[in-house]
DNA sequence: CGACACGTTGAGATATATCAAACGTGGTGG
DNA sequence: CCACCACGTTTGATATATCTCAACGTGTCG
């Protein structure tokens, strides 16, 4: 029942909507860490909705070294762009046990031919993880060491936050320096001297599985993060209108 | 009325889907070179299709260098996107002077309520950008200078052969060394490098805004360049059939 | 012809990778 | 309970890729 409760990655979705898909749920699972769901190739017939843990994308390179290109949490629709696309570009594996419920491609279809506006709300969601990879880009592309962690945590604290399993100030994130390096396009040493450096400057400290923000505004600076990309809205998706600008009445 | 038949990035669509587009249409325009089509943050009414010319979508860094998140071929839907999201996380500017028709948003909206069938198609091309993404990710994550350098001008050309505007062993691309750097994460002047040790080894050439591959396998090869994440399809039946991966020259 | 954008080259600085090793810690079995 | 192991973390020394700064070349176009 509240399944997707923690669900507010997919703001788009109104109440009844979530309850639509909710009910289209075929299946709930639990993964162990560090199992692989997807690999890349893979053709899928359901999308997989992450309840509880952590799970990443990744590609490989010839020599078997990943690049992580996605980080999921709960709330999160894994995979929800396997329903247009089919077939798997890349793999999808936990980091931490899951809990997941999968929903069948053709339940899918039923609900976006009978609700092209749902149809929409959905493609709006596959279009926030893609608007996550180009910042992705931007973190690789454009900063150095230390921002691309400092990116990577501050990212992952607006978004924790956003389904209440960050305060604001830490948040819990059992995984290694070596997912750590995957995820940044370091050496895994290189993430601990960074770490080190992270501490030292009182910005935030990452240790036993969990980030200690000390410094937000510094940490964010450092990563040159603004999460306007996120499209999060204000928690209360289905009690409040959102107050964050006039639509342009749609025309409906 | 060809404007869009060299289309084939949108391989998802159908003769009739693409017509129905076609009398989407609201504008024709041509836009000059390096001009800034959308600013990051704007709200749109309307997506563009790119009919001729190359166009960029890219994050500014607090310095105001760009990282390039996007590279567009004619065909490409720019930022259809922009209709489900309705604000945009990137700017879009042209890279050479282009020729674009606009798409009103009503008018998708229309189309994708008449239609659930064209509307999971538009989904799914969108869905192909953000494959596109995740592979850049892997470049600028996993390879080095010469590697990026090489998978940028193996991704594309199997872009532009796939319309029509590369032969497999060379095509035009009249970008500068410094769009390149903003496109690998690199310097222009270590792209120079790059290219040198790309042309003297014999793999490809980089020269008067043109790209002339020497040798295919090993370009790839040195990009690590595997064409599925693009989801190409055989350009339909009124063209020769792809020459696919049996290639005469063995490579490595 | 001069101006300007783009390309090329060199020398030195710096960030990150690589290699090697030690350290801590939690779990396991004897 | 200890011994030990597997795994992740930490540190040091060195190598190397890429950046930075500076200068010079080259083509194009008014």
């Amino acid at each position: 029942m509240d399944l997707f409760l923690r669900n507010r990655t997919i703001a788009t979705l109104t109440g009844g909507e979530r309850a639509a898909l909710e009910r289209a749920v075929a299946e709930r699972k639990i993964l162990p860490a560090r199992a692989t769901l997807v690999e890349r190739g893979d053709t899928l017939r359901q999308s997989t909705m992450l309840i509880d843990g952590f799970m990443i994308r990744y590609i490989d390179d010839l020599e078997g070294h990943r690049q992580v290109v996605a980080f999921h949490v709960p709330g999160d629709f894994v995979d929800l762009h396997g329903y247009p696309l089919h077939k798997l570009d890349h793999s999808i594996a936990t980091l931490t046990q899951a809990s997941i419920a999968t929903v069948p491609h053709d339940a899918l279809k039923r609900l976006t031919e009978a609700d092209a506006e749902l149809a929409r709300n959905m493609w709006a969601s596959t279009l926030l993880d893609a608007a996550m990879h180009r910042e992705w880009l931007f973190r690789l592309g454009r900063l150095d060491a230390t921002g691309r962690v400092a990116h990577f945590f501050a990212e992952t604290n607006a978004r924790l936050q956003a389904i209440g399993l960050s305060d604001g100030n830490g948040y819990d994130l059992p995984i290694t320096q070596t997912d750590l390096s995957e995820i940044t396009g370091l050496t895994s040493i290189h993430v601990n001297r960074v770490l080190r450096s992270l501490r030292e400057s009182r910005t935030c400290v990452f240790r036993s599985s969990r980030v200690e923000i000390q410094d937000r505004g510094q940490l964010e600076h450092i990563g040159q993060f603004d999460p306007t990309y996120l499209y999060l809205k204000p928690p209360a998706a289905d009690r409040a209108p959102e107050p964050t600008e006039k639509e342009p009445a749609d025309g409906s």
